[in-house]
DNA sequence: GTCTATAAATAGATAGAC
DNA sequence: GTCTATCTATTTATAGAC
């Protein structure tokens, strides 16, 4: 009884550290989409997950491992999600669906991926380590995959993939990360902006990368 | 001969302020860009330009009204180009042509403007002022007056604006903002990404804008 | 207009008790 | 694992001499 309790403190321990974990590292995505790396601050990140302020140097040891974690995760989703739907015997057409759909699954899933997302752009990836930016090239890899495949079976155009990738993912992650400014600018008087829904995003960037693809000749 | 000494001396002056303010606001620019708002210093801003801190205090009275001058300034050059690419009696799909240029042109003149924009967004514009909002949702207005000429003469298809105006500022600030990025994707094994031009960016945004506007009949 | 010096607040990080 | 207290550096901003 007495080993059973010791396991059974030792266990409650345990999942009250890994949840105080989870509290910061749900805060500091939050933090960092909203203020980005130099902006956030570890005070703030600590006071929004009820969690003391040292408990982030003992469970990641610095602001800047804490955000690459966040980073680490972010990207490994979404790489894992858009390689499922490169992979396997579906129609081109429908992967390159697939692909659109996963990637906007993943945005929205993780309302702080798109900023972040941006804000790394913007730095020129200064906070990306070799991991994470395996991940990235796993995403462009999996498209790539999919034109390959589409263009071997006749039915697409040979077209950079870089060119498909900026024109599923800039139209997409602009959608999500611009939600806010969206309703600020409809109540500045632009009309017919806040009607538009994810769905509507999603069917367009799909036909539109689509009959990209195809490759009708254009004068 | 006293007067225009005191001119002279007086223009010269002015010449030098004027000078010293430019050069804060250049300085100001790539510092914002590289680093955001919060993560930009006057102290390395002032360095940079070779200007006493404290200037920036007189010209511009803080690093908030700093920072929404360089945003002003962007904003409305952009919505200047666009609008002329949306005015005149050019067809609908040279218009869209025109302003696809444009926001490329404009994007590609500051290098300052892809990431800022991209952080800004983020930041759900906090930093903009009306003016600047103005700016902005003259983008989109000059961008809807297009989409309605081409409607009203037979050329396209009603689509909503704001999925046009993702599809096509999406691509190009993400194109411009990643080039960092992207050599580092390159070097990282990820091949044909160094390739891409922005002419080659510019004619595929302006090609798939203009098939899905065409609005050809997809099941 | 330009400078120096400095105020006042906040940042990231750590030591050490429990 | 969790806490308090604190160190050091850096931040924006200003006062005041010239």
């Amino acid at each position: 009884m007495a080993v059973g309790g010791t396991a059974r403190v030792r266990r409650t321990q345990e999942a009250r550290s890994a949840r105080s974990r989870q509290r910061l590292l749900t805060a500091a995505a939050v933090e960092f989409a909203t203020r980005g790396f130099a902006g956030g601050s570890v005070d703030r990140i600590a006071r929004a997950a009820r969690v003391n302020k040292a408990m982030i140097y003992y469970h990641f040891g610095s602001k800047a491992a804490l955000y690459r974690e966040i980073l680490r995760d972010m990207f490994e989703a979404v790489s894992l999600r858009v390689g499922e739907a490169a992979r396997g015997t579906a129609a081109p057409e429908d992967k390159i669906r697939a692909f659109v759909d996963a990637f906007a699954t993943e945005a929205e899933a993780r309302p702080h991926f798109p900023p972040i997302w941006f804000r790394e752009i913007a730095e020129g990836g200064a906070h990306l380590d070799p991991a994470t930016l395996g991940s990235m090239s796993g995403v462009l890899k999996s498209l790539g995959h999919i034109l390959r495949e589409g263009h071997h079976a006749g039915r697409f155009q040979p077209i950079n993939p870089l060119l498909v990738h900026a024109g599923i993912i800039g139209p997409i992650l602009l959608f999500f990360a611009s939600a806010s400014l969206r309703g600020r600018l409809e109540r500045a008087g632009v009309p017919g902006i806040a009607t538009v829904s994810r769905d509507d995003v999603v069917a367009h960037v799909q036909r539109v990368a689509l009959i990209a693809l195809e490759g009708r000749r254009r004068k």
